[in-house]
RNA sequence: GUGGUAGUAGCUCAGUCGGUUAGAGCACCAGAUUGUGGAUCUGGGGGUCGCCGGUUCAAAUCCGGUCUACCACCCCA
């Protein structure tokens, strides 16, 4: 028989990689509650509509799509996004707001994996709805801080690094530029950093024209340069539309109401303005904001921004909304070379060693004591001692309990404490007293 | 979807001027040890050398294709 191979971009998660998965689930659930947000899921198979309306329909050619026995189109959920905006805008009138959001999930992504990039993956989003203000943004940035601290990671391996896409639309009608450009300029400053100087300049003067590139190009590279919000002022001042000039003033104001907050939350260190984060999505509206590996090793191990239109696409009111998502792939990447992968063991409490014709006092043992919320194991064949306790010590248990001939016929069991080597002799009677004391102390 | 590199045991790998029955370490199982420990020693199971085809008296080894993995591109919600 051949063995039918695993499909290319996909896990299989034995029992020790899986630890590391619930750990992560774990940890995440513990932040997203300390922030107040609430755990919510979706199905995993949509109707294909529901991605193609927010992302349009290049985006099958990244989808596991097909058609259902129903002759339905559908397709695998690659984001979590879409099904959040539908179930909100379903329930919006009667939502609390805000409406604070979280899941972890699988999704699908029919895409050649690679480094940090496969084809099912993990994600941890979280959502704010109802807020319009910066302060959604500050609670999502600190949310996300919190869900990269926790695994033990510091200012010194991460870093947030926030844009804004409703400053660079303003910015760039300021000299002229709107629509479909403006949107070609950003795909052209999203690919800075990774291409060449000429390249760059070439691509920038295909889109606005040969005589506006260098002047462009030049104010481009000094806006990204930026990383304080003084800097951005001063830049942001030399425009020649005095109705876009202003609009990009006013958001300077909002940017100083986010850092403030973020400063005052504790997050100086992990924050940074950015303006060469644009985030490919069309659907962001402001702030972007994304999450790297200081030494830019990994890909970004989180994103998110601002979408204030995806409600009402989905058939909703207006309702101004932010989130953000963390993967798996990447973070434990980053953990793991970092040597943050915490040591994840499964240990019993007891293992039960069990001798000839001692099998049912022993199994009443065992159940009495799991009814007692021990994590109890016992070998299911009997072998020699020397073997059980050899398996007693590899089982992780703190206690290992002899039942054997001689045990029973005098009604006691072996109580022996693994790590000292100590061992006691108690009556059948107290085993759940003896073993209790152990775990007091 | 495009390009580069690679594929030998569960894992890490050795093994090519083409030549007997393909090896080691780790892991697993058993025995030494029928009543007390993660050690040690001995033994064992486990491979159609990714798959298919070609060249050859003979292929893990050379050639072609294919699949898969890794890396990069496209994309990155």
């Amino acid at each position: 028989m051949e063995p039918v191979r695993l499909l290319p971009g996909f896990r299989d998660f034995y029992p020790e990689a899986f630890r590391l998965r619930r750990h992560f689930a774990t940890i995440w659930r513990q932040v997203a509650g300390l922030h107040g947000f609430s755990e919510y899921d979706g199905p995993v198979l949509e109707a294909l509509d529901l991605f193609r309306k927010k992302s349009g329909e290049e985006i099958e050619r990244q989808l596991f799509a097909f058609t259902d026995k129903g002759d339905r189109a559908v397709a695998l959920r690659p984001e979590m996004t879409p099904t959040l905006a539908r179930m909100v805008a379903a329930k919006a009138a009667s939502l609390r707001r805000p409406v604070k959001w979280f899941s972890i999930g699988d999704q699908f992504r029919y895409e050649r994996q690679q480094k940090g990039r496969l084809r099912c993956f993990t994600q941890f989003n979280a959502d704010l709805l109802g807020e319009e203000g910066p302060a959604a943004e500050v609670e999502l940035i600190s949310l996300l801080a919190a869900s990269l601290r926790a695994f033990g990671l510091t200012e010194e391996d991460f870093c947030i690094r926030i844009s804004d896409r409703t400053f660079w639309i303003h910015f760039l009608e300021t000299r002229g530029i709107t629509g479909e450009t403006a949107r070609g300029v950003l795909g052209v400053v999203d690919k800075l950093e990774r291409e060449s100087p000429e390249a760059t300049r070439q691509a920038l003067g295909a889109v606005v024209g040969e005589a506006a590139a260098d002047p462009l190009l030049e104010a481009i590279r000094r806006l990204v340069a930026v990383r304080d919000l003084g800097e951005l002022e001063a830049i942001a001042g030399n425009g020649v539309d005095a109705g876009a000039l202003g609009a990009a003033r006013e958001r300077l104001a909002l940017w100083a109401e986010l850092m403030a907050d973020l400063e005052a939350i504790g997050l100086g260190d992990f924050v940074q303005v950015d303006l060469g984060v644009v985030r490919g999505l069309a659907y962001y509206t402001g702030f972007v904001f994304e999450a790297f590996d200081r030494k830019g090793a990994f890909r970004a191990l989180a994103g998110g921004g601002r979408y204030d239109g995806l409600v009402e696409l989905f058939g909703g009111p207006s309702l101004p909304a932010a989130g953000f998502a963390v993967g798996d792939v990447v973070l434990e990447e980053l953990l793991r070379e970092r040597g943050k992968l915490p040591p994840l063991v499964e240990a019993v409490d007891v293992y039960l060693v069990v001798g000839e014709n001692s099998r049912r006092p022993a199994l009443e043992a065992a159940a009495a004591l799991r009814a007692h919320g021990y994590r109890v194991e016992y070998a299911l064949k009997a072998g020699g001692f020397g073997k059980q306790f050899k398996a007693a010590a590899q089982s992780g248990a703190r206690l290992a309990l002899t039942f054997g001939p001689d045990e029973i016929a005098r009604g006691v069991c072996k109580v022996k404490d693994l790590a000292a080597r100590t061992e006691e002799e108690v009556p059948l009677a107290s085993v759940l007293t003896a073993v209790a004391r152990h775990f007091q102390a």
